[in-house]
This record gives structure tokens, C-alpha cells and sequence, in this order.
DNA sequence: GGCGTTATACGAAAATATTCGTAAAAGCGA
DNA sequence: TCGCTTTTACGAATATTTTCGTATAACGCC
């Protein structure tokens, strides 16, 4: 009889979750139906659906809702980085031995990135290359 | 009544099964021992659970298994390279607006990177940044 | 060949994630 | 205020992932 509950989170919100999450990152509060008029049109993806996972990730502390105004708005708990930071090394010990090298050169050789992207990646290659 | 079975594959290996391929991919062909006896130092899994997850993983396609050796042996059925090309681009796409270079930043800044590879992402920015 | 040990197959419980229906609450005009 | 629309709350079916127990098969040795 197969048992062991084993009670472990990662912590690492789950993939629904991060969509989500992008939506609400590039506006800085947004009420359930604007959430939902994006993602129904890249996902597909009901009404209640995108409210109940609001909810759930109200209750997990992952956002905070202004219940002061009518459509409630909510908001990443969490600032970005903080949250992509660790999908970022969940990724990394998972799949990529741990090495954020060759996990930026994969990121990079996917698409072609800003220009001034690159430069950013120059100077912060300049800044751990030579410490000193 | 709760209905919509939604059956939709992205493809995608779950966290176990990554961490699994992490594995096999050290070693180009592993048997469930070997695997298990690594795993079971870092993360606690049982044999028959690292077992189910090689035999699940074979059924899907994402593993080859050599049944004529005795302890059979396991290979990841695709390169690693392709497999974590999906997980970049599936990352990129949930949570980093598509943008790679700031999932590249975010994991340069996570830890340091060995020297080599430092150079190596500087080459790649050359030829991306100066195409003509 | 028989026996103890290791390996494989099979099945299913438990935990988690995803999807909505439905009903109650809140707003809004007429 | 009454009825209609929009928003929230709640609960639960499904699907997926993770976890093993148990049973069977294969080996290795004596």
C-alpha cells in the first residue's frame, strides 16, 4: 500500500502560476478580468479559472489583493526578480548541472536579444571577469 | 459539475524526470541502481520510485532502455542540449517575457561561472551583436 | 536445482495542479 | 427598489505527478 506523504515545496510557483504572474508583473495591478482578456487570448483559459487560481495564490501569499476597490486588484506579492530568481536556480540544479554559463549561452542562442541587452551582458561579463 | 478533461502536452519533463536526465546525462547510460544511489544522496527517493519515474519515462519516449545487458541499462532518449532548449524557451516564455537576455543576466548574477565560460558567452556575443 | 539477493513489472494511494459549475454578493440603471 | 450584469466565493471533478508496496522474474552461488 503505497504511503509516505512527503511534505516538501519547493517553493517554485507552479507553471499556471508564473503566467499569471508575467501578466501581472507587466502592469502593476490588474483586476481578474483584465488577467483573464490576456491570457484567453494567447492561452485558453475560463474566467473562473484565472480567478481561482488568483485566489489560491492570494492564499499562498504569491499575491496581495486591494479588496478597498470594486474589481479587486491584485498584485505580485513577491517583486520579479526575487521570483524569477529562483525559477531561474530551480532550473539550474535541475537541469543544468549548476552551471549558469551554459544556461545564458542557451538562453542567448535562442532568439536574438536587444542590442542593449548585450551590452548589459558585456559589462556584467567585464565586472566578474575581472575582479581584482 | 466540474468538467473540461483538457489534454494538452507541452512537452515538457517534469521536475523529477529532469532531475533524472541530469543524471543520465553525466553518464551516457546509467542503470537504476546508479542512478538511485545518486539521487538518494542528494534528494530522498526510494529505488522502486527512481524504478517507476525510469519506466514511466521510457513509456513517454524520453528515455531508451538496453534490455539485453542484465542490470538494464537507461539513456536519455534525446540530446541534452534539445531537451534543455525546451525548458529555456518554456522558462523564457512563462516568466521572462520571452526576453533571453535577461534570463541569461539572472543567471550569470546567480553564482559564479567558471572563466571558460565566461569567454565563451563573450564569443557569442560577437557574433551576435556584430552580424554584417 | 534450490535459495537468498537483486532487478523488473504492475498497480495504486497520496499529493498537487488544473479546470469550472454554481451560487451568493455587489453594482448599476431604470 | 427590482432586475440584470459583473464579480467573488466555494466546492469539487479531473488530470497529473510523485511515491511506494508487492509480486514476479532473473541471477549467482553452493
Amino acid at each position: 500500500m503505497p504511503r509516505r506523504p512527503r511534505t516538501e515545496t519547493n517553493g517554485k510557483p507552479t507553471d499556471s502560476e508564473c503566467t499569471i504572474l508575467s501578466v501581472l508583473w507587466a502592469r502593476d495591478g490588474a483586476t481578474v478580468r483584465e488577467v483573464f482578456e490576456e491570457l484567453n487570448a494567447s492561452h485558453q483559459m475560463g474566467y473562473t479559472t484565472v480567478l481561482k487560481f488568483m485566489q489560491i495564490m492570494t492564499d499562498k501569499g504569491l499575491l496581495t489583493k486591494d479588496a478597498t476597490v470594486r474589481p479587486q486588484v491584485y498584485r505580485a506579492a513577491q517583486p520579479r526578480q526575487a521570483t524569477q530568481q529562483r525559477l531561474v536556480k530551480d532550473l539550474l540544479d535541475r537541469a543544468f548541472s549548476g552551471s549558469p554559463g551554459t544556461l545564458a549561452l542557451q538562453a542567448l542562442a535562442m532568439r536574438k536579444s536587444a542590442p542593449e541587452e548585450l551590452r548589459e551582458i558585456r559589462a556584467l561579463l567585464d565586472t566578474l571577469e575581472a575582479p581584482s
